[in-house]
DNA sequence: CTTCTAACA
DNA sequence: TGTTAGAA
C-alpha cells in the first residue's frame, strides 16, 4: 500500500511528471517567471532541472504553487510565514525517524525552515531528493494537509 | 531559458 | 515585503 511508503510510486505518474517549463507555469498561474524563481529560492517549491538546467514543473507543482499564491495574495500571508508553517510539519513522525536520529537531525532542530530546505549532512532521514518525499509532496495541498498529518502520524494521538 | 542586481509600491 | 525590470 502506498500509505506506508515514504515516496510516491513513480510509474509515469501524470501528477508528478515534470513537463512544464517555467514560462508555461507562469502563464497558467498568471504570475511572472521572476516570482516563480523567488518562490523556489525561498524553498516554497522544488522544481527539478533538465539537463540544460532549466526548471521543470509537474502538475502537482502547479497546484502547490496555486496554493502558495492564493495564500500570499488572498490570505495576505508572507513568504516567511508560509516557511514557518512548513517548518512545523512533523517530518520525523511522518517518516518514522528513530528517536536518537531525530534528536540530532538538522531538520528537527532548525526553526523557520522546512526540512526540504535544509542543506546539511546530518539529516536523519538521509533523503536524497526531497522532491519525492511524502513530507514535501503531501504538504502542498492546503485542503488536505491536516488530514495528511493525522493519517501519517501515530494513531494513538488521534483520540481525545 | 538562466542568475544577478536594482528598484518600485 | 512582494513584485517587477533589465543586464549579461
Amino acid at each position: 500500500m502506498e500509505k506506508t511508503s515514504n515516496t510516491i510510486s513513480r510509474t509515469s505518474d501524470q501528477q508528478h511528471d515534470p513537463v512544464y517549463s517555467i514560462g508555461t507555469v507562469a502563464r497558467m498561474l498568471k504570475v511572472s517567471v521572476h516570482l516563480l524563481r523567488l518562490y523556489e529560492r525561498e524553498g516554497l517549491i522544488l522544481p527539478i532541472r533538465s539537463e540544460g538546467r532549466q526548471r521543470l514543473y509537474s502538475a502537482s507543482d502547479v497546484s502547490r504553487l496555486g496554493c502558495i499564491i492564493s495564500a500570499i495574495r488572498d490570505q495576505k500571508m508572507s513568504i516567511a510565514s508560509i516557511q514557518k508553517i512548513q517548518s512545523l510539519i512533523p517530518c520525523w513522525k511522518i517518516r518514522n525517524c528513530r528517536e536518537k536520529d531525530r534528536i540530532v537531525c538538522a531538520a528537527f532542530s532548525t526553526a523557520g525552515k522546512a526540512c526540504w530546505m535544509i542543506k546539511s549532512d546530518v539529516l536523519a532521514c538521509g533523503m536524497q531528493s526531497c522532491r519525492e518525499c511524502v513530507v514535501y509532496l503531501r504538504s502542498g495541498d492546503c485542503s488536505s494537509i491536516k488530514q495528511f498529518i493525522i493519517d501519517a502520524t501515530s494513531p494513538e494521538l488521534r483520540q481525545q
